[in-house]
DNA sequence: AGTTAAGTACACCGATCGGTACCAGTTGGC
DNA sequence: GCCAACTGGTACCGATCGGTGTACTTAACT
């Protein structure tokens, strides 16, 4: 789903450059930032002409919007669906992400765009509202009391971590696994464990 | 400790340039973002001469990271100070933040400026560690099992509910002061309440 | 082969970026 | 009153920003 993808258009002939452009964008966007990243680069990057870019997206808050699109099938992948798991493990499977994981890109996006209004910002509020209903879910699942405030509360947790990870350059995520840890089981009438 | 300040040298004598500068950039940087405030709107805001600007400040970077020194006594203002609250009280009332307010600026600094280098980055970690070391202080007081831990932990609260109410657009401490109350009461051997 | 669309190369646009030079006025401490 | 720091106005710098125009090449499918 990260690749290729057909583009729009029905049939397609010459070799991606569509692909190469987001690709790029993924990286750089990643590494550097959105607004610190200027087209010229960009092209460059993923050996596109600008030309081509342009045809491709008619500005560059289209591009940006269209990168944050794309990660909506991928960021917390098969967490979800692991049928290996209990409800309350998946929930905690949640927090185990690599010390790597750059920041969530849509807090990025909308801390760097800072204008609500932009389609990336929806989007942004999309993505975050669909991963609190997930959770919700899950939180259902394992019978948690009030699963929808459990879910809030997980997803709370998340951007947490996820923040303080960049700002600190600390590992906060097995803090927030630990926070979990406790609602989970303050939510969960009969601890069904240990 | 907003005003004045008086500067760096010893006498001063025209009327506070530098002051309406760090004003401004506190009104800019806050609505529009840093790297979106460019230093002629910067300067007009202000109404000092971009010569003036660059006689206190000798680059952007310099201004940015003097607004961002500047929070250090303000932010998160009297709550830790507050003895008319029992010290759990006050670990409680550090949620109570009024809608309006802002992200956190150390976070959207960190965010926009991408450089964990940047002077600005280093004082955002310090500020955080600040923030963390003041409720771990007060967790001890409180009779905090493990207060170090509990420091940490609403500290990431805060840190998740700020980010989350600037990307969802809706209130997100009182999901965090809810998880605080539970984290609290149990951390606290005998909870003393209720 | 020939048509057609995708992609390329490159020069160019106005706007804005951070930052500077120069010159004139104002203010305050001595 | 003098000197020096402080302030303002304004034009300007090179670089980069997002975005375009034009003419050319390449590749895919019939």
């Amino acid at each position: 789903m990260t690749e290729l993808e057909k583009g729009p258009m029905g049939r397609r002939r010459g070799r991606g450059a569509r692909e190469r452009i987001l690709s790029a964008s993924q990286e750089l966007f990643r590494d550097q930032g959105i607004s610190r990243t200027g087209m010229d680069q960009l092209c460059a990057v993923a050996q596109v002409s600008k030309r081509t870019a342009y045809q491709h997206f008619s500005t560059k808050d289209e591009l940006v919007a269209e990168y944050l699109r794309r990660f909506d099938p991928d960021v917390m992948p098969g967490v979800f669906d692991r049928t290996d798991l209990t409800p309350r493990e998946r929930l905690l499977a949640a927090f185990e992400i690599p010390a790597s994981t750059p920041l969530c890109p849509y807090i990025s996006a909308a801390v760097e765009l800072h204008d609500p209004e932009h389609p990336a910002s929806q989007y942004a509020r999309d993505y975050k509202t669909a991963i609190a209903a997930r959770l919700t879910e899950t939180a259902r699942e394992a019978g948690a009391a009030n699963p929808e405030q459990l879910g809030e509360q997980l997803a709370l947790l998340i951007d947490g971590a996820s923040v303080r990870t960049r700002v600190l350059n600390s590992e906060s995520f097995p803090t927030a696994a630990a926070i979990a840890a406790v609602l989970i089981d303050n939510a969960i009438p009969a601890a069904p464990e240990s």
